[in-house]
DNA sequence: GTGGCGTCC
DNA sequence: CAGAGGGACGCCACT
């Protein structure tokens, strides 16, 4: 909810100062709205531009802003004369968007490589293949020499014979490694092109079923090769080790193969070893662990415009490949699992939390969210029209034309051309054109805000309402994402392809994005987020009296923070004080410093580090919390969450003092943020469990951080509301309670 | 491929 | 004295 939203409620309550003076009064949604955002600076801005409007009795000084508003502030008013809170851009010419050709340049991210990225050293060589496999009948071993892998025996199954004599050494082996071949990375569209199991270290088959190539050896069908592993793939009595296994699982999903026995995961072990100390693609993790340099993707299906997909890959290079595959994900589980094992903390996280979730994750995956691209669609044309006039606009101004998107463009024209002055500097020497900078700067002339209105457009157009419609799987008419497991340091999930945890909110015209997340039909979307989760698990992890007694009794946190921080009484609490005071509770998550919040809050250096010298006094079980925190990574070289997940901080110890400090504030914020996800997740795993798998009636669809998305037949709405918020709340035990907050609408925003 | 910027929690 | 707020992903321009 934005400023225009505000102007909005302005016209049906009456006036400004009614709503000031009354913002306790209101409830739902617009007291919500008021009590967080109302004071925040970009509102400021607005307040005081409508202050002038009605002549309300409130000097803008009176409005805790930032210098850097005030400038804004100066300029907008000179600008637009008292009267309007956004300038009404009239004029401009047509340039017909181009949003094609962009699928194309489409690249998995790093974290989700499948088998790609070197390690240190030399690549292995892609070594030539010895005889033909032409005629069904062969066993298609393949004896190669290897620095890193021997491939003595690899067995290449064409015969159901073989397959069987097979099937019959993994039965009996109780435990066995496994991955497939694809014809992709899109979990949801590609196609099954081969199998691989092993048993023992250095012995594996290669099951191939689907390479279609010219003069391709005959091979036994998909459908009979997975009839005939099907009960071996459910039973729930054999241990599945695999690399990355929800993506395979995924696969097999699609030819309705249920991975049932899934018991181990090279990548998540690595994952909870070392969250950052390594990459956990298969190539790293052989090299790291294992001292072998392993046959890359790249070696059997080429790079770049010549890559091939699967299918058209030789069967015996494939072999060779695929068996190896699963012999090092097996000599992977060796080696690393019983270093999880020895270690009681890090075994949990990844027994009860990550291996378990890599189901869960997968069913949410496939269960994809429905998008309504003609409403994304007229937003497209919309933010084209806007970008436009504002586009002409800027041209007109600068007196020439210029790409209005380009920062180095940008760079010369203001700074070059218009002599501005440069008020900040990016990482490597160059003037910054960012938005703080941009509005410093519309203080001195009116380009740097039509820059910035463009950029916020075509943000909102290129990332989103083009992008999105895109993205919509064909078969399901849904969009699925990818969640990571394996990537954010501290134990979050991230997303991609697309990302959906970075969907717009915190404006109106990024919210209607969120308008077009819908149900189906006769479903409604359930969105259950943890209120405050971070700042209840460091009043669990200092048990500071002062922080818990708020959170046991209710109150809203960052009004008793303010009233302790600026010492009033909690009922006369200031817009301006809470908002402070919720900076500083965030900056503390943060490790943030007085000169951090003194930008932040557009204050004096000082006065920000007296609010957080007076906030330790206030809170001294936080203080002490934090500088124990540093201690324990300094000692450890590590830090943990209540669930034992651990994060590494080698930096902790650098003679680089910009590291070092990294290190330190990761020190205080990981356990906060890593504890968060770990409850997150292990909330997941017993919804999944307690209300998913026995109801048809309710799907999860999204997680970002602190919130699940339901997808939710309207007849059963209030009974799962009930069961959400109950399983999300007791998915751990503190010394906080765990609140949640539930709604529920037709699209993703009305849920909130 | 990298840097700059901007979206989210 | 310099630097100064945790964790992600995606788009664009530019080299």
């Amino acid at each position: 909810m934005g400023p225009k939203t505000a102007v909005k409620w302005l016209a049906e309550y009456g006036s400004l100062d009614d709503i000031v003076a009354n913002a306790e009064s209101f409830t739902g949604k617009v007291g919500e709205y008021l009590r967080d955002n109302l004071s925040q600076i970009p509102m400021s801005r607005y307040l005081v531009t409508l202050k002038t409007d009605l002549e309300l009795p409130v000097e803008p000084q009176q409005l805790l802003i930032g210098e850097q508003d005030r400038i804004a502030l100066r300029e907008h008013y000179r600008r637009w004369g008292f009267r309007s809170w956004l300038p009404e851009i009239n004029g401009g010419r047509s340039v017909p968007p181009d949003a094609s050709a962009r699928a194309e340049r489409q690249q998995p991210p790093s974290g989700l490589m499948y088998r790609a990225g070197k390690h240190e050293g030399k690549p292995p060589a892609l070594r030539e293949n010895g005889g033909d496999v032409t005629d069904g009948q062969s066993a298609g071993v393949q004896a190669q020499e290897d620095a890193g892998v021997a491939k003595e025996n690899y067995e290449t199954i064409y015969t159901v014979d073989q397959l069987e004599r097979w099937v019959d050494k993994l039965a009996a082996a109780g435990l066995f490694a496994f991955d497939t071949e694809t014809t992709g990375l899109d979990y949801m569209g590609v196609e099954l092109v081969g199998l691989s199991f092993s048993v023992r270290p250095g012995e594996a088959a290669y099951v191939p079923v689907a390479h279609d190539y010219d003069g391709a050896p005959r091979q036994i069908s998909r459908r009979k090769v997975l009839e005939k592993l099907r009960p071996l793939l459910e039973s729930e009595n054999h241990e599945i080790v695999g690399q990355n296994l929800k993506y395979d699982r995924n696969v097999l999903a699609n030819y309705r193969v249920e991975l049932n026995g899934i018991a181990h995961d090279s990548m998540l072990q690595s994952y909870v070893l070392d969250s950052v100390g390594t990459r956990h693609d298969m190539n790293s993790l052989a090299w790291k662990y294992l001292g072998k340099s392993i046959t890359s993707y790249e070696d059997v299906a080429g790079k770049g415009a010549k890559q091939v997909s699967f299918n058209q890959v030789p069967v015996e290079q494939a072999a060779a490949y695929a068996a190896e595959d699963a012999d090092i994900t097996l000599q992977l589980h060796q080696a690393l699992w019983p270093k999880l094992a020895g270690e009681a903390g890090l075994r949990g996280v990844y027994t009860n939390i990550e291996v378990p979730l890599l189901s869960v994750i997968a069913r949410m995956e496939r269960n994809g969210v429905m998008i309504d691209s003609e409403m994304l669609r007229k937003q497209s044309s919309e933010l084209s029209e806007q970008m436009e006039k504002t586009e002409h606009l800027a041209h007109d101004l600068a007196g020439q034309s210029f790409n209005i998107g380009s920062p180095k463009q940008i760079q010369e024209i203001l700074y070059e051309k218009m002599r501005l002055p440069i008020l900040a500097k990016t990482p490597t020497g160059q003037a910054s054109t960012a938005e703080s900078v941009l509005q410093e700067l519309a203080a001195e002339h009116e380009l740097p805000g039509l820059i910035l209105r463009h950029r916020e457009l075509s943000k909102l157009k290129s990332t989103y309402t083009d992008r999105l419609p895109e993205q919509i799987n064909f078969a399901t008419g849904r969009v699925h994402t990818s969640y990571h497991q394996a990537v954010a340091a501290t134990g979050r999930l991230s997303s991609s392809d697309p990302n959906l945890q970075n969907i717009p909110i915190r404006t109106e015209e990024g919210r209607k994005i969120r308008q077009a997340f819908i149900a189906s039909p006769g479903h409604v979307l359930m969105a259950a987020d943890y209120s405050q989760i971070e700042l209840r698990i460091m009043g669990h992890l200092s048990g500071d009296a002062t922080l818990l007694a708020a959170f046991s009794e209710g109150h809203d946190v960052h009004r008793v923070t303010a009233a302790e921080v600026f010492d009033v009484n909690i009922a006369s609490v200031s817009p301006e004080q809470r908002r402070a005071a919720k900076a500083i509770n965030f900056g503390l998550i943060y490790g943030m410093s007085a000169f951090g919040l003194a930008k932040q809050l557009g204050i004096q250096r000082g006065a920000a580090k007296q609010y957080i010298d007076r906030y330790f006094e206030r809170y001294p079980a936080v203080k002490e919390y934090m500088d124990t925190a540093r201690d324990k990574a300094k000692e450890d070289g590590y830090v943990e969450t209540v669930f034992k997940r651990r994060l590494k901080l080698p930096d902790i110890d650098s003679r680089n003092a910009a590291r070092r400090k990294h290190a330190e504030r990761t020190a205080i914020n990981a356990p906060m943020q890593g504890t968060a996800a770990d409850i997150i997740k292990r909330a997941m795993i017993d919804i999944d469990k307690n209300l998913l798998l026995p109801n048809n009636d309710i799907r999860m669809i999204m997680q970002v951080h602190d919130e699940l998305v339901f997808e939710v037949a309207e007849a059963r709405v209030d009974e799962f509301k009930q069961e959400v918020g109950r399983l999300m709340s007791g998915a751990a035990s503190l010394s906080v309670p765990l609140v949640v907050d539930i709604g529920t609408g037709v699209n993703w925003d009305q849920a909130h």
